[in-house]
DNA sequence: GGCATATAGTTAGTTATGCAACTAAATCAA
DNA sequence: TTGATTTAGTTGCATAACTAACTATATGCC
């Protein structure tokens, strides 16, 4: 029984270290050789924004699993490379629309491919049912713990 | 295939915002409201350092997927709260051993019976077969990006 | 022995994250 | 209508991450 317990900890060790470290940092290492100057926080939000533009930045919130202050400066951050612009909202004052602007727009394509080709070389030898149930895991955590 | 193509750059946005956020924040919350003023990334360390303890900080690199810096700093602010000390080697004098000290031995038990309870609320309603694929799936996916 | 190369660790600079405390606007209720 | 509560977003502070450039020690080859 300790031991089984043991491996819970480990199991979070494991998906914590690997999965946010080895994924990560090779989509950015492709982003910059590509001459992308992006972060993937930063295209994990234009990703978002792709399928959806000018959501509130709460909604952003909630479509990327991060707080109002992560949201808040990578918003910075994007508007400091003029990629997305904080647009108020006409019927809620509180309220501010992030929008693409055309260069972002222009990037969506290439950075997809980027993912994409990413996701293939880190996936070599995963079955696709496997996929599925990674999937399904994380989001039965996600909600087992909100 | 567009489509196909697309849902592997969402797979990469849900498991890393997912993984590396929810359950890494309860953890890090269990740990506060149980008094302790360890992070949830020094406190993988010191996982490490309870199975085997004394090892270079090389090798932590290796075991926790993380990058010289980032361990150089994460046992700085270990040694600051004393539950660390960096010993260096007999053999080799760009070594430094990094060892636990009484008080940090003394958090093993409590950490861990915490990190398990974590791991238990989030892992509710999910089959131990798809936890061993979850584990399959990293360790695939990070020996093909290394 | 002596020089090139590899390895262990540190430092500096930028970005990102979590939490807590804050402002401003909207909503709800008496 | 006014006063309390909720919601959207920002700011300050501490920790952590990656990259690149650095120092110091060890190893390998001639």
């Amino acid at each position: 029984m300790p031991n089984n317990h043991f491996r819970r900890g480990e199991l979070y060790s494991v998906i914590n270290g690997m999965a946010s470290t080895a994924v990560a940092r090779r989509l950015q290492k492709n982003f910059r050789q590509a001459g992308l100057e992006i972060t993937i926080e930063q295209w994990s939000v234009l990703y978002h924004l792709w399928k959806e533009d000018c959501l509130s930045q709460q909604e952003l919130c909630n479509r990327t699993f991060r707080d109002k202050p992560s949201i808040t400066r990578l918003i910075d951050n994007l508007e400091k490379q003029s990629l997305v612009k904080r647009m108020p909202s006409k019927t809620d004052r509180r309220i501010n629309l992030v929008c693409l602007t055309d260069p972002a727009k222009n990037l969506q394509q290439l950075t997809i491919d980027l993912a994409n080709q990413t996701m293939s070389e880190a996936l070599i030898g995963v079955k696709k049912e496997d996929i599925d149930i990674v999937k399904d895991v994380f989001q039965r955590v996600y909600d087992n713990l909100t």
